[in-house]
DNA sequence: GAAAAGTAGTTTACTAGTGAAACGATGGGG
DNA sequence: CCCCATCGTTTCACTAGTAAACTACTTTTC
């Protein structure tokens, strides 16, 4: 293993110990993913609400803002990992304040489209650098390699457990 | 780069043609790393859930089975990430299960000690093998080498983002 | 040894997210 | 051409989690 125990070997040899007949191998990857997730989450949360937004509103408003035009609400629920229902009370809430504005889809009345307003644009243009930094900031820790690496093996993690 | 593009591939290169200036690379950890638990926290929570559990719920009984006896609230809010006041309304209600229970700590009689009953650890012991085994199922399609690399990577970004 | 500062946990009032059911399209098969 | 299975979205009732204020102790400081 070559590096100091963490929190993850620690509570895999407590288990270890209790029930050496089950496999615990899938924490030292799936565990520190959930658990670095909270941390992180947990961190840049300040950041992003510092502009007035949460995590779900930020990811989905940069969806909007990159996308460029018109992105359906089904499209934005694969986007955020969240539910149809979750989608449809935050874009009612956005378009209340003004960040957004939907409007129907010609070609198929089921769905909708939606796209930022210019106060949308212009709240993204403004919060999103400094998410960046924030981010940049708490990866500090870790060299060029070390990303590399890991970027990877989480593209790879990503690729199996979607599609 | 040398795998095909995914969804943080096409965020990060949208984002350059949109604004160069800002550097995006944290989002090939960072953005992944969230994504991937959300994802992974979807497919497990069913598991968990057949057992009438929540992933929180979960993980503090897991962390009084493992750990043997007496933990303080205190420590479950570290090991769950989460708020004091979520460790408090969860101990209320799997108290009020019968799966744990509560002593004072005499020492210092501000604090608490939490451990579960033999029904909690009953429970503990079905559960647990089960969710492990619905993570190896999910980690299938990576190889040892994969899975003991991003081990080593999130081992490094948990150490510079914790502690 | 009393006042101030700090720590552990709980209560309260609130917010965000969920699953299930409902709803209005849509479009392919009989 | 009209069912009807399916789709995209919304509504509703509910659950879980939060921040901030509060209680009750303990430690520090002078």
């Amino acid at each position: 293993m070559k590096r100091t125990p963490d929190l993850i070997d620690a509570a895999r040899s407590q288990w270890a110990d209790l029930t050496p007949d089950v496999d615990t191998t899938s924490m030292d990857v799936i565990g520190r993913v959930l658990r670095a997730a909270a941390v992180l989450r947990r961190r840049l949360d300040v950041t992003i609400a510092e502009a007035g937004l949460n995590r779900a509103e930020f990811d989905l408003l940069c969806a909007l803002r990159r996308g460029g035009v018109a992105v359906t609400p089904g499209r934005l629920n694969e986007i955020t990992v969240s539910s149809g229902a979750a989608t449809t009370k935050r874009l009612r809430e956005l378009t209340d304040r003004g960040l957004l504005e939907r409007t129907a889809d010609q070609r198929d009345r089921r769905s909708a489209r939606v796209r930022l307003t210019a106060a949308g644009e212009a709240l993204v243009d403004e919060v999103f650098p400094q998410v960046m930094a924030a981010e940049q900031a708490l990866l500090s820790g870790l060299t060029a390699r070390q990303r590399e690496s890991l970027a990877g093996g989480l593209a790879d993690l990503l690729r199996t457990v979607e599609g």
